[in-house]
DNA sequence: CTGAAAGCGCTAACAC
DNA sequence: GTGTTAGCGCTTTCAG
């Protein structure tokens, strides 16, 4: 590599200029003028406002953030926390938080902010949310499901106020939330099978998150159903699924899955089995990700509104950075009646 | 709300403890010590130290990152940013981004790093790399897509090392580059569509990005073909192909689109038509996105494998963090044939 | 083993 | 208008 460098070296007009206090050396002033004429103040002379931000251009010098942000309390980065409390072999990966955390990013960024994605095991890090609210590096926390940590968001929740969830709302809850009403969902679910004839329904979901106990409970109130819990992990749901289709009841000939991860995976293995779907089982899921309608045959679904959801979001969290205390948002789901239910 | 809060109450034992030397008063020690404790450093007596980390939790105390990060000089956050030079309009919800930054995301917070997402418009923020790299807010970065930023990040590149990209590698960059050889994935394409029997082929694609100039390039050298540059971003793409189909010579049977996207929206504007797929036209994408095999028909492509392009690219900007100067990868691409192509 | 003190790089009073 | 100074909250020598 040849003879050291000498950084020392007072010959080396490369030395890179990296603080304020470097470009205020060549300068000539002080860094706290720097300081204004880069922030662009008005305080400062024009012409060595001007000949100062051609000097740091010119060295390509750039402030440091993190000092920045450490000295004004102030950071322009939005948290996004997805906790995987049960079924912690779900990867970031998972379409439904791909599809969320796709118009969360377009909503955040449009709106000057960085989002900083953070996937959590809270059994492994207990406190995981107190760590992100007090770790001075976001002005706000989006968190993305519940998971089985509600009672530890409610009590986060209720001294620090930039936070929003997205999840099921239980009634006189602290914490803001965003999302769907589940257990209308649910309800809508049963009823489109039972409307289009069937006998005896299945519901196929893991009920240790409180948004699918809900759509347990909606679509009981509806009809009697046989439950089998069913990972939300696509690596686990496989053989979950293989498991329930070869051990339950044969009179079974609708399926009310959890999610429409859980009804691709049915329908995936419904077909190796060589039932028919509609015409021996009908399914029905829950989400209407973008691809449930380009499978064949397109699936049936409730769908949830990720784009308005995203965007409610992100303006209840912005209310709440400006100290507004908001209320949660439960939105309706819809049917969507495709190909894997059949007509009436 | 009653009588104004006192925060200075002496009396006030929920006065919260946020700093160092909140906790180091009441233990009774000094800052250094706590931080020590709460570093778990071996130098500090046991009792004192179970004795802080006792009070520290009881006290729901966090450190500060932003603190702490800027006095070690180093953040555990990987800066991911996408940049969109041209079609600025693209959203990070596109199914491409998303696909490759779910993998990503899946790696990172797996290895113990938070993932930080910035969308950059270049026009509006000329020198966004040389910022993000200097910020001090991350110990690396990622560049998703080149955009038309090649000589940005070739400049970029030769002075700050933890910089990894996903792109297009072109002989003798000196930026490092994960990515496909969309040469040859061009050439493929080609060859499949001449093999089974295509006259005269399109390509949908707009080459600024200088990935999909290579995927034309490719596919120039096997036949030869009409251009129709085509944005990327959802909203202009659908009025562009509307534009190309109604306007093309009517003998070309067949269509080479430079990603998935843009060969979804055509079999959609071609149904619309009553054009046959792959029938009277056949179709061929690029990326192979999750959705491609699940619409029906399932879309012909040429495969990009995102996870491993993701695990390649997080493994070397770790190598990179350690110091050493990696070189790039060029992963080569496949034809995965399904139905929106004949047979041959 | 623990305390004191010097910063990390920046900003914002407060002076002049 | 500009310089000086006191921190933001933490870590880490350096003494003792």
């Amino acid at each position: 590599m040849g003879p050291e460098l000498k950084t020392d070296d007072p010959t080396d007009a490369k030395r890179k200029v990296r603080t304020l206090a470097d470009l205020a050396k060549i300068a000539g002033v002080s860094t706290g003028t720097v300081s204004r004429a880069l922030a662009g103040k008005e305080l400062v002379n024009q012409k060595t406002r001007d000949h100062i931000q051609a000097l740091a251009r010119e060295h390509g010098f750039r402030p440091n953030q993190m000092a920045s942000n450490l000295r004004t309390q102030r950071t322009g980065v939005i948290r996004v926390a997805i906790p995987l409390g049960h079924d912690r072999r779900q990867h970031i990966s998972d379409p439904f938080f791909m599809t969320l955390l796709g118009y969360l990013a377009d909503e955040l960024t449009e709106g000057g902010y960085d989002l900083m994605l953070s996937r959590v095991i809270p059994d492994q890090d207990p406190d995981w949310l107190d760590r992100m609210t007090n770790s001075g590096m976001s002005d706000g926390t989006i968190v993305i499901g519940q998971s089985d940590q509600f009672e530890l968001i409610e009590h986060v929740a209720q001294e620090y106020l930039p936070l929003v969830t997205w999840g099921n709302y239980r009634k006189g809850q602290t914490h803001c939330v965003v999302g769907s009403d589940n257990l209308l969902g649910g309800r809508l679910a049963a009823e489109k099978l039972v409307a289009s004839g069937a006998k005896k329904i299945a519901f196929f979901g893991d009920t240790m998150g409180i948004e699918i106990a809900s759509r347990l409970e909606g679509a009981r109130n509806i009809a009697e159903l046989v439950h089998f819990p069913t990972h939300l992990a696509v690596d686990e749901m496989d053989t979950d699924i293989a498991r329930n289709l070869a051990s339950m009841d044969p009179a079974i000939d609708a399926i009310i899955a959890a999610s429409d991860l859980i009804a691709m995976a049915c329908i995936r293995q419904l077909r190796e089995r060589g039932v028919d779907v509609p015409g021996a089982m009908q399914i029905i899921g829950f989400d209407d990700l973008p691809s449930a309608s380009e499978m064949s045959p397109p699936l049936t679904t409730i769908k949830q509104d990720f784009a308005v959801g995203a965007a409610a979001m992100v303006d209840i969290l912005k209310r709440r950075l400006a100290g507004e205390k908001t209320g949660s948002v439960v939105m309706p789901p819809r049917l969507v009646e495709r190909g894997t239910t059949r007509p009436g």
